[in-house]
DNA sequence: GCTATGGATAGCCTAGCATCCCAATGCTA
């Protein structure tokens, strides 16, 4: 699909336009990048099928903006996107990656000392020569150090969230192939893991030949690492690789048990197969020169004397053991969801009304789902202060009874997601806390606290009675922020202690909590919520990714609130 | 540049925070 292409060029048109302080257009490159972004349709289909009048007719999208879409769409460049790249020949991606670094710092790191990537930066940093540049100081080259250090870290991986559709899509392409009789995921893809480094599919086929052509002649295939008889290696346009390896039938479990991984997993399956006189590799267990199995990865488990793990839990994290005794856990599903209490409405900066929100939710087939818009601290996100809840409160109040004359058996939840401002205190006031149906408290402000002050700020917040939810608990994202430093333990005490559900954000940038500390929560009987943090209706679909996260974490149905009836949300 | 409405023009985009330099700017949510 074009759509993520055409996104990609309009959010960095309006990095550009902001560079030169030209107002108002930034926002609207913006917004129909957004709304193209999230398009369910094919936009080559949506032009195929209505010309330009159809593009206008996407949110956002107005004359000029379709005539940019069009040109793409016939030429496969934008001459107004060359021009602005043309001014500031500058690795956009690269370089806003690094906290601290924003559009006009970018522009006076080119102009001063043509900076155009990160590798200029940080030669430059470790130089001393941005300290010395107008408005950068000795802090700002530190900053800047630090973030390239911590880009480094999370560097040639990518986000589930973003590779997940194009693998699909890619998948759909080989299943069309006849001679691909069994086609399956593995590596860390399988396993769900939050980034991933590439992407690996697994093929049973009589003709591997034929499906290695096929593979390194598909369309968004930009080079060719390797191409043998089982395995051939490619680059995609997207950036990433992706290694396909063809196996026989007989072998086809064990293959996907060997390249699921993870390696420490495998390192610890087959020493159990050499403790029972057995041989596990790639082909299958063994007994002397006697497969014993391999068709299937259930029948691998069997032949180990083990239960089945689900690929999420495969980390050598006490799965092994826990399979021995047949206490793995049946973890939560997409379908145990009953609703989502985390998603922004266009009261706040959100895209959709509450109504185009609730009826995604429907569709979904959730029973409620709850508006939790920021509050008033996050001016820029145009949040809410007591009066606007007052009046969202009564309009929901409107909508909920709408819904039931159309026979809907659906509720909209009053939420709110309110900031915890550096003391702890939350920023609205309780009288009006009291009249919402629950209360979500994150930290957006004042990252840098201490460890000592940061705990007793959130600890501080979690007694506060109404709050119900603390989101995005450690406040990272993923490639660009690391988590704020606070005692998770202790945190995980004051949860139990005043009731509060840690969420898990399954935004794809976030999905805040990680796997560890979800197992950690689940341990202690912290409850949990799966939440999405759609700021537009499309991204209530994030869910699923929360969902691979928590089953990365052991939970179960049970530890997680959003998987109740509407009634029994908040008994924690 | 888009949307809404008076159909050519207004309105949209804010505030806290860190840093840099001691008032202003840029970044971030």
């Amino acid at each position: 699909m074009k759509n993520q292409e055409i996104a990609k060029i309009f959010y960095d048109i309006a990095i550009f336009l902001s560079i030169d302080n030209i107002a108002f257009k930034p926002q609207a490159y913006e917004k129909a990048a957004l709304n193209i972004e999230n398009l369910e349709e094919n936009i080559e289909d949506v032009y195929k099928k209505g010309g330009k009048k159809a593009l206008e007719d996407i949110p956002g999208v107005g004359k000029n903006i379709a005539d940019c879409i069009e040109e793409y769409l016939k030429t496969g460049k934008i001459k107004y996107y060359k021009q602005l790249k043309n001014k500031l020949p500058v690795e956009l991606d690269e370089l806003m990656a690094i906290e601290g670094v924003g559009p006009k710092k970018i522009k006076v790191l080119y102009q001063k000392l043509r900076i155009k990537n990160l590798k200029d930066l940080e030669e430059a940093a470790k130089k001393h020569k941005i300290s010395s540049l107008f408005s950068f100081g000795e802090k700002s080259e530190k900053n800047i150090l630090e973030g390239i250090a911590f880009f480094k870290r999370s560097k040639g991986r990518f986000l589930l969230g973003e590779i997940l559709p194009k693998v699909k899509e890619i998948e759909e392409k080989l299943k069309t192939l006849k001679e691909i009789e069994i086609i399956s995921q593995a590596g860390s893809l399988r396993r769900k893991k939050e980034t991933i480094g590439d992407v690996d599919f697994l093929v049973v086929t009589k003709n591997p030949k034929k499906v290695m052509d096929f593979f390194v002649s598909l369309p968004d295939v930009d080079k060719v690492w390797a191409k043998g008889a089982t395995k051939a290696s490619v680059k995609m346009s997207g950036g990433f690789d992706i290694d396909l390896r063809a196996v026989s039938e007989k072998s086809y479990g064990s293959a996907l048990q060997y390249f699921t991984g993870s390696k420490e997993h495998n390192i610890a399956t087959r020493k159990i197969a050499i403790n029972k006189g057995l041989k596990l590799n790639e082909y299958g267990v063994f007994k002397g020169k006697r497969m014993v199995a391999g068709w299937s990865e259930e029948g691998i488990y069997r032949a180990l004397g083990m239960s089945f793990v689900e690929p999420e839990l495969r980390e050598n994290r006490g799965e092994i053991e826990a399979s021995f005794k047949g206490k793995l856990p049946k973890l939560i599903e997409l379908d145990d969801i009953k609703g989502d209490l985390h998603c922004h409405s266009n009261w706040d900066g959100g895209e959709n009304s509450i109504l185009e929100m609730a009826r995604s939710a429907i569709e979904i087939g959730y029973e409620y789902l709850g508006i939790s818009d920021h509050t008033k601290f996050l001016r820029i996100e145009r949040g809410l202060d007591e009066k606007q809840l007052e009046k969202r409160g009564k309009e929901i109040e409107k909508l909920n009874l709408k819904l039931e004359n159309e026979n809907y058996k659906f509720k909209i939840l009053q939420g709110a997601e309110t900031n915890i401002l550096n003391d702890g205190s939350v920023d609205i006031k309780n009288k009006a806390l009291a009249k919402l149906d629950y209360v979500i408290a994150g930290v957006h402000s004042s990252f840098k606290m201490s460890r000592i002050k940061m705990t007793e700020r959130i600890i501080k917040a979690m007694k506060n009675p109404y709050v119900k939810i603390f989101s995005h608990p450690t406040g990272r994202i993923l490639k660009k922020r690391d988590e704020y430093q606070a005692d998770f333990d202790k945190i995980l005490r004051a949860a139990k202690e005043f009731k509060v559900a840690l969420e898990v954000n399954a935004y794809p940038e976030r999905l805040d909590l990680n796997d560890i500390n979800i197992k950690k929560a689940v341990e202690a009987g912290v409850k949990l919520a799966i939440n999405t943090d759609a700021h537009h209706k499309d991204q209530l679909r994030f869910m699923e990714f929360g969902i691979f996260q928590a089953r990365r974490g052991w939970a179960k149905k049970q530890d997680i609130i959003n998987t109740r009836s509407q009634e029994n949300l908040f008994i924690l």
